[in-house]
DNA sequence: TTCCAGACTTGGAAAAATGTTA
DNA sequence: TAACATTTTTCCAAGTCTGGAA
């Protein structure tokens, strides 16, 4: 690298490092003060004190940069032939740590690959992007494998694994510790397809279709509580009201060394604006500091007490923007109290009831809406499912940035759909003459035909560019993996002779192998 | 009774694989 | 058959929630 326009030379170690920040170059972190700031922390201590890059702003990575790229280039540039061979060698040498042996099964490892080292990521705000993650040795990694399992071999000699346990009552395989979030652990799981996992989905389905049951009585509860003089009781009948509605997060307390977002109990008064008669306008970063934003129509007490939690506190005090909206119970005093309404119950369960019930719904109410729908050609019926996808990954928040190609993709569609329409029109033209020609000329019948095949292509097209459009900030993978319960697709797809492969991959037909003899008739 | 370590699920982005088109 | 678009897989960050120590 070069810097004040000089070559530098680095260590080996020193590169590694520079080599992280370097790769970054084309990433929004570039222009994050933060990233750049904790980043050159890190930079600085790997060049020791009486280095002579002394800042980052006369460093150029450039030089490693298109290195780097060069390197993809050639890779890039291999023949197909090659690339098989890489792929085969690479397939072998994994081979083996692709599986476990667990209880005498045969189960699928998730994660096997030790997270290599690079600069951390955080998403939004977050106050430590851009800290080196220190590499991972096994003298750093407890395993966990059977009492009388041999112990497995790593590829640092003179090294010893941090601990070797057995622990079977866990399902984590190995574990470390993150070196940039010191409390938190990194752990090796099995698969999704595997029995552990298998199981707790089904359980946490069972657990949401068990809701069903106590959800009346619940509303009753909270509606009554809205009422209540125990401002607790109160703030928690609407906070219970907005999972109900809306499946927020539960949103539990977060340390200043992380992104600032908030959840349905860390609401702040900031992130609500009471709009009168009725409405509660919510904008806040949620997860991965996804911005929320939806206004709603709300019962008029909820509307009435909102406003009462915005301006004082339960002891009366004036609130500031910053303060909560909830004061008097955090998300796991709200748990507590949740369990006492239904056995197991807990914030979480309120969205995956919300995302699977809605589903359920919106698929019979398409179903009931038509006479013969099985019917319906197959993609037609698909396209019912991925309506009713897209409004669960809402009511979810599941939001996706816009593909960076979307733009010049849809100029492209655009500019097809007319092409499409210009030659419905030639043919029309055609079509018209031929009638007037009355069989000296072309056959109109055949004319006929085309364009009716043309038309049929072009409705296709226009349906598919408006789906694109509308799901361009849409993501409907995360409510299909984690929050709708498959046995409601299978068996809707079973009623509709619909093939299961239309709707779910191959990952998701193994995650979800527990639910496939589901009978037709299954709902929520 | 609170605190927080620990374990597990959920999440979007990026990379890789696959499909489609010129 | 490369180039481009779309789908799938991987990656790892960021949540939730429980139980047991203090």
């Amino acid at each position: 690298m070069l810097y004040d326009g000089r070559p530098v030379e680095l260590t080996a170690e020193q590169e590694e490092v520079a080599s992280m920040f370097a790769i970054m170059k084309e990433t929004d972190y570039m222009k994050k003060p933060t990233f750049l700031k904790n980043f050159w922390e890190g930079f600085k201590e790997v060049l020791g004190r009486s280095h002579v890059i002394k800042g980052l702003d006369k460093c150029d990575f450039s030089p490693i940069y298109d290195h780097l790229m060069a390197e993809r280039d050639k890779k890039k540039a291999l023949t197909k032939e090659e690339k098989a061979a890489i792929k085969v060698q690479k397939d072998a040498a994994e081979a083996k740590y692709k599986h476990a042996l667990v209880d005498g099964r045969q189960e699928q490892v998730g994660n096997f690959r030790v997270e290599p080292p690079s600069l951390f990521r955080g998403r939004g705000e977050h106050p430590k992007m851009g800290k080196i993650k220190q590499r991972v040795y096994p003298r750093d990694i407890t395993i966990n494998i059977g009492r009388d399992a041999p112990i497995p071999e790593h590829p640092y000699p003179g090294q010893r694994w941090k601990e070797v346990r057995h622990d079977n009552t866990v399902t984590w395989l190995a574990y470390w510790r993150d070196t940039v979030n010191p409390k938190e652990y990194k752990y090796v799981w099995l698969g999704a397809t595997s029995s552990f996992k298998a199981e707790s989905d089904l359980l946490k389905y069972e657990k949401a279709r068990k809701l069903k049951d106590y959800i009346d009585d619940i509303r009753k509860n909270y509606k009554r509580d809205w009422g209540s003089s125990d401002v607790r009781r109160k703030q928690m009948g609407v906070a219970v009201y907005f999972l109900d509605k809306l499946a927020l997060r539960a949103g539990h307390e977060k340390d200043d060394d992380e992104a600032d977002t908030v959840g349905c109990c860390t609401l702040k008064v900031e992130n609500v604006e009471c709009v009168p008669p009725n409405h509660i306008k919510f904008d806040f970063l949620g997860k991965d500091s996804i911005r929320y934003e939806n206004t709603v129509d709300v019962e008029v007490p909820v509307y009435k007490a909102v406003e009462a939690f915005t301006k004082v506190d339960a002891r009366g005090k004036r609130k500031g923007l910053r303060d909560m909206v909830f004061d008097t119970f955090d998300a796991t005093d709200l748990n507590k109290e949740l369990k006492a309404l239904m056995d197991g119950l807990s914030v979480k369960v309120f969205r995956t009831y919300n995302a699977s019930i809605t589903l359920d719904r919106l698929l019979a109410e398409m179903e009931e809406a038509e006479d013969a729908y099985a019917g319906k050609t197959v993609d037609a019926k698909k396209a019912d499912y991925d309506r009713a996808n897209k409004e669960v990954a809402i009511l979810c928040n599941h939001q996706r940035a816009v593909p960076k190609t979307h733009e010049t993709s849809m100029a492209k569609v655009t500019e097809k759909l007319n092409a499409m329409r210009e030659e419905i029109k030639a043919l029309e033209e055609e079509h018209e003459a031929a009638l007037r020609a009355k069989g000296k000329g072309k056959n109109p019948d055949a004319i006929a035909s085309k364009l009716s095949k043309k038309m049929t292509a072009l409705e296709r097209a226009e349906l598919q560019a408006a789906v694109k459009e509308d799901l361009k900030t849409v993501a409907l993978g995360t409510s299909k993996i984690n929050y709708m319960d498959p046995r409601i697709t299978i068996a809707w797809c079973k009623r509709n002779e619909v093939p299961i492969e239309k709707v779910f991959n191959k990952s998701l037909l193994n995650k979800f192998h527990w639910a496939m003899d589901v009978e037709s008739g299954f709902r929520f």
